[in-house]
DNA sequence: AATGAATGAGGGTTCATTCAT
DNA sequence: CATGAATGAACCCTCATTCAT
């Protein structure tokens, strides 16, 4: 009755699964719940309501969703990579190649995190662990000293943005796999010492 | 009978220096008429009506008025640079600088960048601007190669997002000082040779 | 979510209905979706928008509400007419008598008719029909040889007319009957040879 | 102050003009004063209100203007008719001829008559004066006895119909005569006797 | 005589949400 | 679980009119 049902509802999955694609397709603003039961093959908006506690609700569970998918693929990456600078190009890389292969997901994720970013612990908690990781770095000594949150801020805002162009245009992976090695580049040099 | 007013008159600047605090305040997508009528202490809405031609012409003034107000700004700093990299790091500091200056401008642009981007030539001239800027230093040597337009692009948000975080907070002058350094520091080192 | 509802639910023939009845009572022009949903005895406009898929769809459905009663009037009289001459004299006279019936009707008809009129194939369809009527009587011998599109403009515009005046004062069926008969008296004398 | 200014100022007259225009291009629910005020070249619709008591006052001007206009054309053709037979056919045919000459002040007319009609004593007056010749002539023993309120309207009417599908077209003034002629012939079959 | 500014009522429409079934 | 109906607030916008100047 209350709306919020239990996390494994194949119907809440279908829906968040919808409210990502039109996300992705018709923006942020433009997400209403009639088009979301739309593209769910729902007749009516009250199932989303019946499934979620209000639209924060799905939002934060489209959020979470998008975050299980990139994280499943970019983790892998990143995981594999050895030292702070190679885990740091993975990471770029990897979230670049992401679009690629989930250019719905990535595009709603985008969207999501300039209209809801700040309130969001997800985004947040992805802005800390690059911090820790700069942190990590410099008291390795492999990075610079400079301010590890502004850097982390600046990072991966300037990822999302390249990600969200390159996002728009449906790119070659050849040419996605160049972007993301200069993007890299760029943030290497960056944070390394001369 | 207007809806498309002469420049000069105040009460259109009214109008738009109260919209753009509420942009600044509670953000684009809550940047409803009746907020901005309260805001401006006026009795209707129907008078933003009457003064501009729609929801698009006030945003699209808005967007000139703080875009006069950014210029004034930084065009004096980044004028009095010589070089490049003295102007490359005029245009980051003075950026965030601002800050401490126009919050309230600061952060409602970053909210109309963010929303109506893509669309604004405004925009788009600044993020041409500095890829040209881009251009220019690596044909004269002194910047690396790299692919201009995504570095444009990563640094613009990069610098956006740490000047909208600083926005939030209102920090004292040195401080935005330090942040500006730092930031142009980082951006400095990664497009110039090793 | 659904702005257009299924043709049976009895919420939108109850609201089509009230709105017959403001068109008829108040003219076209001031026929808001705010004296519809009072006539209606709903609390709010935004049902009509509900149910509707806008305006224009809630007023093709008066159309399409007034032609199936008159038209479940009228067919039945000129079907049961012998001739082209019968069939002319049943469509005017059926048309005078309907007034009878339902004024409500007969009166947001032709306001739908003048305001709507060129757009709406069904009053089309009506101008159409009474042109082929002519041209068939043309053929047969029994109609002089006139301007049939030009006639069937001034006979269903004519007929409209004094339809509506007698609509206005809700008169008897006797003098209704007699209006009818002295009206088609006028056409078909207008149509037949000397 | 008041607004309702000397018949006689050419300002009125200038805003009349324009209303004129604006009907008959843009229909009489799009004639705003808005529109009017942009047609006459004026800056602010206040000057229609200190002029016109009212937007009725303006139309009730609107109409008479046009009857002056449509009156010396027809008047002329008219009196110089004998006959209640010949006179008839003049008013119907100098009618049609009217759209070739002024088709604005004709579709500005038939919008007003539509919309304004059965409050407006001009249009009465017309009927009032058809139907009297109806009496007239069939006191002179020219006419059947039909009822003649009841003719006038549909001659009225449908006159205005056919004048308006005309005034649309903008036809040649041999095809106006033509479309004249056919539909005196209608009407003068329809009253005369056999 | 004329004007620009301002007003308030009302326009249709969209939206997330609630409720009884 | 699921649904269709209903709701009321809020949305932007247009209109004729008024007022001080």
């Amino acid at each position: 009755m209350r709306g919020q049902q239990a996390r494994g509802s194949s119907r809440r999955a279908q829906i968040v699964s919808a409210a990502i694609e039109v996300i992705a397709a018709d923006g942020f603003a433009n997400a209403t719940f009639s088009r979301i039961a739309k593209q769910a093959g729902l007749s009516s908006t009250s199932l989303i309501s019946y499934h979620f506690a209000g639209k924060e609700d799905l939002l934060a569970a489209c959020l979470t969703e998008i975050e299980a998918i990139t994280n499943g693929f970019m983790q892998a990456r990143i995981g594999a990579a050895r030292g702070h600078v190679a885990q740091l190009r993975a990471y770029v890389e990897s979230n670049v190649a992401l679009v690629g292969e989930h250019p719905a997901a990535v595009r709603a994720l985008i969207d999501l995190v300039k209209n809801a970013g700040s309130q969001s612990q997800a985004v947040n908690g992805r802005l800390a662990l690059i911090e820790e990781h700069f942190r990590g770095g410099q008291d390795a000594g492999v990075f610079r000293h400079f301010d590890a949150r502004m850097a982390a801020i600046a990072l991966t805002s300037g990822v999302d943005a390249v990600v969200a162009t390159a996002a728009r245009a449906t790119p070659e992976p050849a040419e996605l796999a160049r972007l993301g090695r200069d993007l890299s580049d760029l943030y290497v040099r960056a944070i390394t010492p001369a």
